[in-house]
DNA sequence: CATGAATGAGGGTTCATTCAT
DNA sequence: CATGAATGAACCCTCATTCAT
C-alpha cells in the first residue's frame, strides 16, 4: 500500500520533471542557453518560476539534465535497434535516418548543446560536487552518440568495407561534423529538411567522397 | 593641409577600431558572446569600457564588426592566392591549408560565430536600421568563404574531377561542416593541431570518403 | 470518555509543540533569526516544514513562543527556589550560579534574543492583534527575569547591604548587561566557560567593583 | 597638474564612499543588518542601488567598513585624548563620557553591530580572500576599543587604585558589557539618555560595586 | 494532522549603456 | 576623444507561506 502510493508519487515527480525539460528543449532550441529566461521554461511548462527549483537546482543544471536525456534517450533507441548486417552502407544509412530523425525533431537544441560545449564549459574550472558529476554525466551521454558511430566505423573497417586510410576516430569525427552541419543548417533555416534526401546525400559523401564512386573506371 | 589632417585623424580613428577588434577576437574566443564583458575588451584593448562607445554601437556591433574583418581578410587572402591548377586535389589542399592556418590562429572566435550565428540571431526580428546592414554585411562575409570553396568544387566537377552525383552545394556544405568541427574540437581541446595532418586527412576524406580510394581493386 | 481523549489530545499537541521549540532553540542559537530556515527547525525536530505551521503561526512566532517559554522556565525554577537569606551576596551567588547555569546551556539563544529585540522590534509598528499579545507575553516574560535580580537588590538595599548611592533599577540593569556580555562572550567563543569562576567573579565585581574591596585599609 | 586631478578625484571618490556609509549608519542602526534593503541604503546616499556597487563590493561589504570607520574614528578621538592623570575615577570619567558621547549618537548602529558578530559570523567559515581580511580588519578595529579601556585599567592597577583581585581582562569585560548594555537600552528606547547621568552612574557602579563605598564604615 | 509541491514577493547582483567632465 | 561614475533593467535564486491530498 505503502509502497505503490511512493512509486506512485515518484512517477508523478519524474513526469513532472520530464515536463520541465520537455518545456526546456524548445526555449533552449529556440534561444540558446544564455537567452533563454528561467520564466520563459516555467510558462512553457505551466510552472511558476520558483517551481522549477524543486525539481532541478538550477538553470544549468536543467540544461544539462535535458541534454543527458536526449542524448541517453537516442542512445537507447539505438541500443533495441537491428543495423542491416548486410553491408556498413545500408547500416549506416538505418543508422543515420534514426538519428537525423530524433535528433532532427530537436536540432536546434542540439545546435545549443554545441554552442554550450564550446562556450559555456571553456574556461570555467571551479564546479561544485553535484555539478562535477553533473557534468561528467552530460560528457559521457554525448560520447556515447560518437561511440555507435565509432563501433559502426570499426566492424566496417574490420570487414574491409572501409579501406580509407584515416583512422576509425577521424572518420568518425567527421561524420559527426557533417551530421552537426545538418543541424546548424536546419537550425539557422528554422525547419528541418527532408531527412531521407539528407540521409542518402551524407552517405553519398562519406561513403564515396567528393571525387566519387566512379574511380572505379 | 586641413584634408590630410582629416585622413589622418581618419586613419588613427581605424587604428583604433582596429586595435578593438584585435582585443575582441581574443575575449570572444576565449568566453564566447555572451560570457564577453564589455570591460574585458576593453581591458585587453588597453581603453576603458565607455571608450568602445566612441568606436562602435554596442556590443553586439562589436562582435558582427571583428567578424566582417576576419572573414573579409581571409577572402582577401584567397583571392590574392594562386591555386595550382593541376587538380582539384591540389588546389584544395592549398585552400584548406590557407583557411586552416588562418582559421586556425583564430579557431576559437570561429567557434564563437557559428554559435552566434545559431544561438543569437534566430529569434531576434526587430533590428535597428544600422543593425540590419550590419548583419547583411555580416552574412555575407561568411558566405563569402564558403563561395570559395564552392568554386572550387565547381570547377573540379566541370573538368570531371568529381564525379560525385551530389550538388555543389552540397558538398561545399560538407566541407565547410568538417573544417567548422575542427575548430570547435581544437576550441575545446584549447589549443590547434597540426595543420599539415588535419588538411591532409580531411584531403583523403573529401575526395574518397569513407569506404575509399581502393575501390579501383 | 469524550473528555479524556481530547485531553490527551491536547497534550499530544502540546508535546509536538515542545519538539518544535526544542529544535528551535539549537537552531535560532547557532544562525540567529534571521539567518535560521524554518527548514533547518523542521528537519531537526523530526517534521516537515509545512507542519510547523499546523503549530505556530509563522516563524516569528515559533521565535517568540520559545523566547517565552524559555524565560518562563527560568521564571518558575527561581520561585521553587530558596535563596540563601543570610546575605545579598550569597543569594546573589545561589541565583547568579542558577541563572547562568540554565542560560548557559542555551547561552546562544539568549544572545539571538537579545539581538532580536535590539534588531527586529525596533521599527516594525504594524502589528496583527496576535502578534501584539504575544510580543507583550515575550516583553514580560523577558522583563520577569529582571524583576528576579531587582527584587534581591531592592531587599539588599533595605537591609542595607548594598550601600550604593545608585537606583535599584540601574544596579539591576548593570547585573543584566554583564550576564548578557558573558552569553556573548560564550557565544563568539562558541563554547560555555567554567560557570563558577564565572560567577565568582561577577560576584566579585557586582559586589565591590573594580576599586574594590580593600577599600578599607 | 595631473596629479592635483587625481588627487582632487581620488578626494571626491572617498567622499562618496563616506556619503554611502553616513546613510548607512542611519538604516542599519535602524533596522539591523539583515532587514537593511541595499535600496535603502542607496535612496538614503541619493544613489541608485547598482551605484554603490561602484564604491564597495556588496552589502557585507559596506556593513564591515562601516563598522571600522566608526570603531577607528573613536580610537582616533581616543589617542589625542588627554585622560587626567590624577585619578582612575577621572580619567574613566573623560573616556566614557567620550566613548558614550560618539557611540552614543550611533548607538543603534553599534547595538546592530554587536548582533552582527554573534549572529552572522559565527558559523561561516567560508570567505572569500577580500571577505577574510576586511573582517580581519574589522575584528582589530572592534578590538581596538576595548585595548583602550584595558590599558587604563592596567594603569589604574598598577598604580594600586585598582584593588580588585579581578584580572584585568575581566574588569575590561564588564565595562564593555555595562557600555553595550547601554547602546542595546538607547536603542529599544529609541533615543539617547543623559550622557552625564549615565556615566556618573557607571563609574558609581564600576568604581564600587553594588554594596559600594561605605564599606569603609 | 502531515506533507510534497506551488508560489509570490522580493533581494542582491550584474552589466550594457549613457552622461558629465 | 577619454573616462569615471551612474543607472535602468533584468535575472537568478531564496524562502516564508499556502494549498491540495
Amino acid at each position: 500500500m505503502e509502497e505503490l502510493k511512493e512509486t506512485r508519487e515518484k512517477a508523478v515527480r519524474d513526469a513532472k520533471r520530464n515536463l520541465i525539460l520537455d518545456a526546456s528543449v524548445k526555449v533552449f532550441g529556440e534561444k540558446g542557453f544564455h537567452e533563454t529566461r528561467l520564466e520563459d521554461i516555467a510558462a512553457q511548462a505551466g510552472f511558476s518560476k520558483a517551481s522549477l527549483y524543486n525539481y532541478y537546482e538550477d538553470k544549468e543544471s536543467i540544461f544539462l539534465h535535458l541534454a543527458i536525456r536526449e542524448h541517453e534517450r537516442l542512445c537507447d533507441k539505438f541500443e533495441t535497434l537491428d543495423l542491416p548486417k548486410d553491408s556498413f552502407q545500408s547500416a549506416l544509412r538505418t543508422f543515420l535516418t534514426v538519428l537525423v530523425h530524433e535528433m532532427g525533431a530537436r536540432f536546434a537544441f542540439i545546435a545549443a548543446v554545441s554552442n554550450f560545449q564550446t562556450g559555456v564549459f571553456c574556461g570555467h574550472e571551479t564546479f561544485g560536487k553535484h555539478r562535477e558529476t553533473l557534468i561528467k554525466q552530460f560528457q559521457t551521454a554525448v560520447a556515447r552518440i560518437q561511440e555507435q558511430i565509432l563501433r559502426l566505423v570499426s566492424q566496417a573497417k574490420s570487414s574491409g568495407e572501409i579501406r580509407s586510410p584515416l583512422s576509425e576516430q577521424a572518420i568518425t569525427k567527421y561524420i559527426s561534423s557533417i551530421i552537426r552541419g545538418i543541424m546548424y543548417e536546419w537550425k539557422i533555416k528554422g525547419k528541418m529538411g527532408d531527412i531521407t534526401v539528407e540521409v542518402n546525400e551524407i552517405l553519398e559523401f562519406v561513403c564515396h567522397g567528393a571525387t566519387g564512386p566512379a574511380q572505379t573506371a
